[in-house]
DNA sequence: CAAACAGTTGAGCAATCATTCAACCGTTTC
DNA sequence: GAAACGGTTGAATGATTGCTCAACTGTTTG
């Protein structure tokens, strides 16, 4: 029997073209990975995920938050303005002052489950 | 009544200084934000995410999630190796070939969650 | 209305990072 | 043992990215 090779897999065993063509049906599904990736590089900053622990609970202004950080407004600015693209927070003007606070409770469960990973997995040296 | 100033706050409101000292204790608790951020970072990227789903129920060799993703073997090997740096991908050698596994449940959990999210704050334009 | 303050924005720069390329290691096969 | 295959690795490179600096907008205050 000719077996028809649609893609040049390893030759050990033939049962490899058939993993991936089922694999490849099964990720079709949800095929914008770079849009999936993306939550997660915003996620992937210890800039932006400071202000996200810094307001979580109590909206903060920029100036404060830049305080807290360590860090000069316009940086903080710049990550807020990523923040805000991705709808992860929530912005309310008052006066001279910016307040921010979290959007969505989707994002304290995502970091709660992750600390818990890391936590899990911390080795220490 | 003369309030000490720790820090050169926002001048609207006499109560910022009182918030950052309060944040700045709140955050103490969980104060390597580098290396939680950097579980993120791993996530963050198309690739290292197509490869986990790839192997997500089901182990699979370097060569072919190579042609699952359309990558070469070299490109692949280098995102594994980082994912396995990371704990999140388990490894297995059975003769010329390498398989790859995912190493914990948690993983899975975080980006069911995340998937969620992206899906519910997904804006089609 | 001008000065001061809170915050935003764009260009520029340095650092990080994902992929490519070539050389290499480990296992199997002839 | 040499050739072939699967996989790894390090250097090089092009792209991305986070911060700084300076200029700017919007609001309040004198």
């Amino acid at each position: 029997m000719i077996k028809e090779k649609y893609f040049p897999v390893c030759e050990s065993h033939e049962l490899h073209g058939e993993v991936i063509e089922r694999k490849r049906r099964e990720m079709s599904e949800m095929r914008d990975m770079y849009r999936f990736a993306d939550f997660f590089k915003i996620l992937g900053d210890s800039t932006r995920l400071s202000i996200l622990f810094a307001i979580d609970g109590e909206e903060m202004c920029v100036c404060d938050i830049a305080e807290l950080l360590g860090m000069t407004k316009s940086a903080v600015s710049h990550q807020l303005k990523i923040l805000r693209q991705a709808d992860l927070i929530h912005y309310r003007r008052s006066g001279k002052n910016v307040f921010y606070s979290l959007a969505d409770e989707h994002v304290k469960d995502i970091i709660e489950i992750a600390l818990e990973h890391v936590s899990h997995c911390g080795k220490p040296t």
